[in-house]
DNA sequence: ACGCATATGTTACACTTGTAACACATGTCA
DNA sequence: TGACATGTGTTACAAGTGTAACATATGCGT
């Protein structure tokens, strides 16, 4: 399962706030800040599909999409895959360091500490 | 500048311990562990130069190659970037939870902190 | 002077990502 | 029932990246 892309990131962002969204939705949402064309997050969309970032579904006649992962999941993916690379730290990481961000709620962060540092690993 | 890809990041951690190096130096470091050709390689240098990431010059009629920027100053966009988009921290950093990574000095986490955290910004 | 190793210039091709248009179906409203 | 809005399928094209071959120059050894 590839990384989400930054563009990819964005709208992975409205889903885990309000899933699941169809796309008209998810251009409101992200489509201004981005300067996207509602075609762009189309095809954004899609290719998330593609990737198994998001599933798509139909209800009522609409196309909706949701995320496949947890946010705790794909981020700890990333940021592994950030720390590895670039610091090659392969270890633990230390996630308290981050808990300022708000991305993340505090169970949130419990559970990517969990994925990133936890015994319990189950992918 | 744009940042590093994850190849040319490669490029530039064997740069950064010794360069300046020619062509066939950087493959004999960096093309065993990528799995790289002679060519490849050579591409990869090619556009780092384009983008600025490397500068070249001639030594003994031979193209040498040499990061731009510091290690500590190119990181330091890295992980702006990084924090910035992933976990939308844009005030200061928390580098003192990094210092585990063996990839800076203390001295370049100085430089780094300085860069990233620091008073004096002159980019 | 010739051939080989090495250096360098140039070109190629596929895949990903950014960014979007065109075209068609269908429901709704006048 | 015909036009319009909205949803959806399909296609396009450029830049960036991974990955590499082909061709040419040139120095060095015999």
């Amino acid at each position: 399962m590839s990384q989400p892309s930054k563009s990819e990131l964005s709208i992975l962002k409205v889903l885990w706030a309000e899933a699941p969204l169809s796309a008209r939705e998810i251009q409101e949402k992200v489509g201004p800040e981005l300067g996207w064309s509602f075609s762009t997050t189309r095809t954004t969309l899609s290719r998330m599909v593609e990737k198994s970032l998001l599933e798509i579904c139909t209800k009522h006649g609409v196309r909706i999409y949701e995320p496949v992962d947890s946010k705790a999941r794909t981020l700890s993916g990333v940021m592994r895959e950030f720390f590895g690379t670039v610091l090659e730290m392969k270890g633990p990481l230390p996630t308290a360091a981050f808990h300022d961000s708000k991305v993340l709620t505090e169970e949130e962060w419990l559970e990517l500490d969990d994925l990133l540092n936890g015994s319990n690993r189950d992918d």
